[in-house]
DNA sequence: CGCAGATTTGAATGCAATCAACACTGGTGG
DNA sequence: CCACCAGTGTTGATTGCATTCAAATCTGCG
């Protein structure tokens, strides 16, 4: 590990703990400590599987992971997103059996805290450990709010809304420059992040381009019509709990 | 309250967590020093509104909570159902924001535990601390199997898992006699658990009865026939996190 | 060039929704 | 005691959204 990795692994964590909590100075420097060496996986690599008993978590400081179970038909079902500053498999502190993979989505920068470290941090730091822990919790709010759209929602208004909260969380980590930014997921993805098919997210995403709201090539993705597409979409970004709202509407 | 009262609170509770974790006698003390008004809740009132900020979880201690959320065009998506001993609302001591409702589904008993009030018990005593991050978390994990069943699973084999998992959880608590059980919902609220139709729910419900797996009744369920219903469910209750594994496999 | 992976499009199928009645239950009040 | 009613459960007919099957195009890459 080399001064600078600690410095990034430290800097990635406190901004996205920021997005949730306010967060002091010591409490930053606190996060200093917690750096081991930086992995790098490929795409498609487990950082975890179904059945482990993690000892540690995988804090995601470039790239994106997912949570995902394959199914008995060979269907897969992908439950939640990890964005840089995420700390995937934090639950499993407490949890200790993981009921569904982790999984790299993209290449990946990551680096693995023990669980006993966490503990002893979140002792010292109350501060923190309530951002830990609200960070955990809101991926609940998530999987809860992609529920519903899975349930209840018609695909076209899916489709959307996942859009629309990727988009958001990318812009509040400053990865947007305007209203384009890097989108790691291919249809695939997508198909099993919203219980569709790979075809019927194509056909969906083709009639968001051709009404002139989106443009998605080359693993980029811009916003053209925000207004249309957020109304489209019913989105509502309460339920990602950032403490000072994102600066969209 | 009577001490009646406080010691069915802790008692309750007390056999919900301890299917989570191993418990001592001191924290079971502990436990009863809770203990607050017991408050009688109709069926269908609202124990807190998607948008408050709850300042008190609530001990169910008899009847059925469930999580919910109303769509825009009038539908609504069930998250999570609450059993006896679970303290719902509980992620709100780090969340604040509650982004759904949480609703009776029957008459209930349930008792207020100010977020303070459990702040210092789990300050105190770590083993709850820990049972109770469990429990939350758990309820995260049901939801992802809720999740894979709306998104991937036809819709027999996913009423087919609902009515498993309800089953091992009463028999854990000890409220069914043989393979029969009390249940709560209606035929509407398993179509708003199940993201299904009301008319497609009694379709599979009834294919489920003439192929003699269940019997169902006047919110009476028994099973006829589970070594099939779990294999047509692929219901594997490792995702219920008990620390003991249910009687039943 | 050849190939694997991703995207796109068309056609046919099917699962589940919707629409529409009807039956059953328990509770209410005349 | 019985008519009435609301809530719940059941069944049939029709519709439609999304899936599946199939094939073509496009892309980056060794």
């Amino acid at each position: 590990m080399t001064p600078n990795d600690s410095l990034r692994q430290a800097d990635v964590l406190f901004q996205a703990l920021g997005l949730l909590e306010p967060i002091g100075a010591e409490e930053r420097r606190a996060l200093r400590r917690l750096g081991g060496p930086v992995v790098r996986i490929g795409e498609g690599s487990y950082v975890s599987r179904h059945g482990d008993y993690p000892a540690a978590s995988a804090l995601l400081i470039e790239g994106f992971l997912c949570r995902q179970r394959l199914l008995e038909e060979g269907q897969r079902q992908i439950f939640s997103l990890h964005y840089p500053g995420d700390l995937a498999g934090f639950e499993t502190l407490r949890l200790r059996l993981l009921d569904h993979d982790i999984r790299a989505l993209t290449d990946c920068h990551v680096s693995y805290i023990p669980h006993g470290a966490l503990e002893s941090l979140m002792r010292e730091y109350p501060g923190l450990a309530a951002a830990l822990w609200k960070s955990a919790l809101r991926e609940g709010a998530v999987v809860r709010e992609w529920m519903a759209g899975i349930g209840r929602r018609p695909a076209l208004q899916r489709l959307a809304h996942l859009i629309c909260e990727i988009f958001v969380r990318m812009r509040v980590l400053g990865r947007t420059s305007d209203d384009r930014f890097y989108l790691p997921l291919n249809q695939t993805d997508m198909a099993d992040i919203l219980g569709l098919s790979l075809v019927h997210v194509n056909r969906m995403a083709g009639l968001l381009r051709r009404s002139g709201l989106i443009e998605w090539r080359h693993q980029h993705m811009s916003i053209s019509d925000w207004p249309q597409l957020r109304d489209l979409a019913r989105f509502d970004p309460a339920y990602l709990q950032f403490h000072r709202p994102p600066l969209l509407t």
